[in-house]
DNA sequence: ATATAAAAACTGACCGTCTAGTTTTGTACA
DNA sequence: TGTACAAAACTAGACGGTCAGTTTTTATAT
């Protein structure tokens, strides 16, 4: 380290080439043990006590683990906290293959929705969601590691579907995959009901019939232009 | 003005010893104008920057008022953040009764998601959510004034719906209503794609196909009533 | 001796409280 | 109608405490 710039009286204009860098670190601790640690404490503390309410001196300490390691690992506390979730979710498995839209969709939403239904994980969530919509970085990388890959999934699975005819081929699969995923995820952000097997079933249903349902919109009286 | 706020009527009848009274302060400033300037002045910052990068402070400071007389009035950062966003979609009609389903729902949801989409207002509305997952309180405060009114309305209209025989009478509301919602919420949250009205239109067409059409689920496997 | 990490001190921001002094408002009396 | 008085509402600003993120110092392992 270079102490040069202590003494303050000449402004030690020099130091620009400093290509030193190292603004966003990335990556993960040495210790695969201390990795776990961190990860482990921060996912706990987490849905314990919510985003907010957890100090980053909290983690270290349930961690045994200077907090100076974990900054010198993730730059902000919402990084790590993304991390701690999808190391929690990263048991989720791939939508099975099973034949049919309804099996396929039930294959991968049953898991995750009994996963997130069982602890506080609207919580976490719903506090990553607030950072990605005021940070663009943040988002950015949110979108990346959950949301994308998983949309990808949802969106292959609708892709057979077209394939065996299931579903009309000029179907918007964008809107598709909102309707199936906007009434879970509004069940577990809102908590105004719970989020049942039984409901999650009902949305698939619900959603394929209408989705699958080709021709117009019945009872479109009264329509502007 | 002169009594409205004093508590002479129910204190008369020999009201239980609730001493501990004054906990919530509730109410507003007396001078309307104060109120107006509290109410511009974190609607707006909210707006700017979200919740958590706006201090009191600094809302304080834009209201050119005491920051004391804020805390007089509201208990916290956060239930000011939900009288300000209440305050600001005040303007959101009822829904009109057109005598079709999908016409009262695209009443009620259009004006609601034009506001909604031209400002940042999915940020304050997920850090509202964020805190209603922490704090019961504020959970119980947000539903009754945001979330119950508006699907108590939502289910007037559906239950017309069922008395015209528009949608079957076994049709489970609560399903309904987030097979609606959700789709919008999801959007207006997560912001991976565009709240646009085509999108609202599509929303409502494809969830009122879903729940209008009787009958059993295609390829239902082991439904129970 | 060199790299790594723990421990701990430090900076700066901000919440929510509090004190002390000023203005507004309501009331009562002349 | 005008004046005196009290209660409540307001202002300005300081303060204690918490916490994010940084930097310095000390210990440990290779």
């Amino acid at each position: 380290m270079s102490q040069d710039l202590a003494a303050g009286d000449a402004l030690a204009a020099g130091d620009a080439p400093a290509a030193g860098d190292a603004p966003a670190r990335r990556g993960r601790p040495r210790s695969e043990k201390a990795h776990q640690a961190i990860m482990s404490a921060a996912a706990e503390l987490l849905l314990e006590r919510g985003l907010a309410a957890v100090s980053m001196d909290a983690i270290a300490e349930r961690a045994k683990v200077s907090k100076a390691t974990i900054y010198r690992w993730w730059p902000t506390k919402e990084s790590l906290a993304l991390d701690a979730l999808y190391h929690e979710w990263s048991d989720v498995p791939e939508p099975a293959d099973t034949g049919t839209l309804r099996g396929d969709l039930l294959s991968m939403l049953l898991p995750w929705a009994r996963l997130a239904a069982r602890r506080p994980y609207g919580r976490v969530v719903s506090a990553l969601l607030t950072q990605a919509q005021t940070e663009p970085e943040f988002a950015a990388e949110y979108h990346t590691r959950f949301i994308g890959p998983r949309r990808e999934q949802a969106r292959a699975v609708f892709d057979r579907a077209v394939a065996r005819g299931e579903i009309p081929p000029g179907t918007d699969i964008d809107v598709a995959l909102d309707l199936i995923y906007g009434p879970v995820y509004h069940r577990l952000l809102h908590g105004h009901a719970p989020l049942t097997d039984q409901f999650v079933r009902d949305v698939i249903d619900m959603a394929l019939r209408g989705i699958a349902t080709p021709g117009p919109v019945r009872a479109a009286a009264g329509r502007p232009a």
